[in-house]
DNA sequence: GTCTATATCCCGATAGAC
DNA sequence: GTCTATCGGGATATAGAC
């Protein structure tokens, strides 16, 4: 993924592309709150000033993470929903990818959620997931001739898939693969209630 | 709320509790990952060496006002159920109380999910929200003779309040205070449409 | 027992040389 | 495009004043 040049180091090499990598590296190993330029500097091989050539700050070097994580996640929603026929199975599909992705790719999840990053100074991290837009066609076969009730099942989905996303990084449901399966599965069952249950969604608080 | 000595200095005074007070202030200001133990000190007016009487590092500090979320959000959750009647209005009550601590109370809601503390290592933050029981209880009534169903409802309407709050603190339903309002509606709405559906709820993965 | 004073180390960020 | 040098600030540990 990365390319190192002769003795590690970087001499008109492609840093920019090298440190999003070794920043999901670091961010694995210590989180995003124990990330830090100087550390992905020194993993490459160069000094701890050479980053601020690529990137303005720590925080812009964050926001390229949280971007290459909206692509990936994309790329995980469309791969495991393929196979799925019928609306259900489909919108099924894509609130277990939602999930599997948090645990699988953590680092990419967390800097995309809990860096703290200011949506306002980095537009392509406010875009609603790629795969929302994925969603609420698909949303729309369900809810025949009512794009409101369409919305507002997606909005909906996209909210119970991420919170139990984020309890399940949060420990809520254990760890290890047996917690994976087990928010999964529940996010999954959450998905078909709210289906199930979604005459209600659209109507005014009563 | 602090208790600040003559000359704003903390001699024999409750420095521990106005630490807490001041990080929470910092917080607001700041985010959580803004926040310093330095800047907490420099505006009790004590050294930055002070805190380290009190609290072992950063995080220790930053766990007691987790712990302090605790109790303000059971507060709010107790103080916002109590006019509803039937067990389905408790629940929505519940679900728009925890919304709304959120919005209220981001610099608290925010240091219990986003501060990346380990949970290993401070269990009192690991206990379950305190209103999860009181939730618990009334799903039961909903869920009669079925405490395996009352269980996955629990769960399923914890992770979907929890979503709904996340995706209001990260900007996705807008700013100020419209926003908070479109998202505890939202989230109210899919309580109703779980406690709807939720028949599929305790169901294996078809 | 509470806080000050102090010292070390790491990180973020900038300026100018190569 | 990267390095050297450097500055300010924060985390952390220790010794000592009150």
């Amino acid at each position: 993924m990365s390319a190192v040049g002769k003795g590690g180091r970087y001499h008109h090499g492609d840093l920019r592309s090298a440190l999003v990598d070794a920043a999901i590296a670091v961010i694995a190993e210590r989180g995003v709150h124990g990330f830090s330029m100087a550390e992905a500097s020194r993993r490459l091989g160069v000094t701890s000033a050479a980053p601020y050539r690529h990137f303005a700050d720590r925080d812009e070097l964050l926001a390229a993470v949280g971007a290459r994580a909206l692509q990936i996640f994309a790329a995980m929603v469309v791969a495991e929903t393929g196979s799925a026929q019928d609306p259900e199975q489909r919108i099924v599909a894509m609130v277990r990818a939602y999930v599997r992705f948090a645990a699988q790719e953590r680092p990419l999840f967390d800097t995309r959620f809990s860096a703290g990053l200011d949506k306002s100074r980095y537009p392509e991290l406010t875009r609603a997931w790629a795969s929302v837009d994925e969603l609420l066609t698909v949303v729309d076969e369900i809810c025949d001739r009512d794009p409101e009730s369409a919305k507002a099942l997606a909005d909906a989905l996209e909210a119970t898939a991420h919170g139990h996303a984020a309890l399940l990084l949060d420990g809520e449901y254990g760890e290890g693969t047996d917690a994976v399966a087990t928010a999964t599965d529940k996010a999954a069952n959450a998905a078909r209630a709210l289906i199930a249950g979604r005459a209600v969604l659209a109507q005014p608080q009563p």
